[in-house]
DNA sequence: CCATTTTGTTACCAACTGGTAATTTATTCC
DNA sequence: GGAATAAATTACCAGTTGGTAACAAAATGG
């Protein structure tokens, strides 16, 4: 998808390796938070110099842009998979509860998470990105649970907006609670509270 | 309780107000967030000069420390007087969602919870504060369910600490969705699934 | 009037931020 | 063996950050 570099045929070879260059920034970025690490740091950490990344990458927001691009698809994409799995209210639900709650890649938190919550501290192009995203994510929970609706497993009273809102912010509240530490039983318990309003009868 | 300055007999007369540069402080760190205020920014608002505010504060640290406990005071003592107020369960549940979801002074977020989410950009006095704060939170959510459970009106299977966490943790996340923006019915109707778990049969 | 004490002000510091101009190095085409 | 081209490196830029040293101003005590 990405406009591949054609690798013209004269000029210096280029030592960079771009990708390599994201998953140092995705690394650390994630680790720790956007706002916290300097392009001078990913630099370092990356063993390049700073000319090297701005000419790939453009700007600091160039380059967040690019890391959450590739988070997406390598991470974010994990979610949509579960539900779009086909299964049904109970079982995505669960499955949601242990990505949330157990899957080792959360265990510092949620780079998307993490940029959402610092939206203002960030470049145009990547707020745009993060808006996008979380939009897309929001019309994921919306068909997940149009599709349950429509299964007839759906408590009274609740707006399917509402409740794919509901069910983003838990996830979201999950996911943040671990990157700060949080014992991951208690936060299990918690979500499982928080999402059993749509199992009750 | 705070050591009031005893007026000292020599010297030239101090034009500055602490008080002023706190309300000025707070309102800053409030409004926006903790971490994007300078304290040159608050000198320029609080119209005083960089010495005169480090003489009072010491440093940056001080400062926030000191007005995140003019904000514990004047604003945070309101939950506890809610979960103090000796409600039953539901009448303090919904006290707890108009306060989170309607207070006026809680439209551009809570900062307790803004520094409790940047707690690692704190300074150690701070960010100590900030953890007793936190304590103390949850200790008034515990003594509060666990009246309730005494009064008869508990969930079967559901320890008081746990709930107490979960409970503390839906406020803190409709307060900051309004910061966000997020449409008020919206985190209000969010907010009640949430704790309805603490009232189904 | 003069020394003392306390405050306020100006101007500065080193460290760091995102970003770049200038130059050197390595390659291919002719 | 040169041009031409593209990448890498060095050294820098202005702006901001938290924090301070040096000094001036305003009060009181003798």
């Amino acid at each position: 998808m990405g406009a591949d570099k054609p690798k013209p045929a004269r000029g210096r070879p280029r030592k960079m390796n771009a990708e390599n260059v994201l998953d140092v920034a995705m690394t650390a970025y994630w680790q720790s938070d956007p706002a916290d690490v300097s392009v001078n740091a990913i630099c370092q950490m990356a063993g390049i110099s700073k000319p090297s990344l701005y000419r790939e990458f453009g700007s600091e927001d160039g380059l967040s842009r690019a890391v959450l691009d590739r988070y997406a698809e390598q991470v974010l994409s994990e979610i949509f998979v579960i539900l779009q799995g086909g299964m049904r209210l109970r079982g995505t639900l669960d499955a949601l509860i242990d990505f949330a709650s157990d899957d080792p890649r959360m265990e510092t938190g949620c780079l998307f998470y993490k940029m959402r919550a610092g939206k203002h501290r960030l470049g145009p192009e990547t707020r745009v990105r993060v808006e996008e995203i979380d939009a897309a994510a929001q019309a994921a929970y919306v068909a997940f649970l149009q599709s349950c609706r429509d299964a007839g497993d759906w408590p009274d009273g609740l707006s399917v907006d509402a409740g794919a809102q509901y069910l983003g912010e838990q996830i979201a509240l999950a996911i943040t609670q671990r990157a700060s530490g949080e014992n991951p039983a208690r936060i299990r318990e918690m979500m499982a509270l928080a999402l059993s309003v749509f199992t009750r009868p």
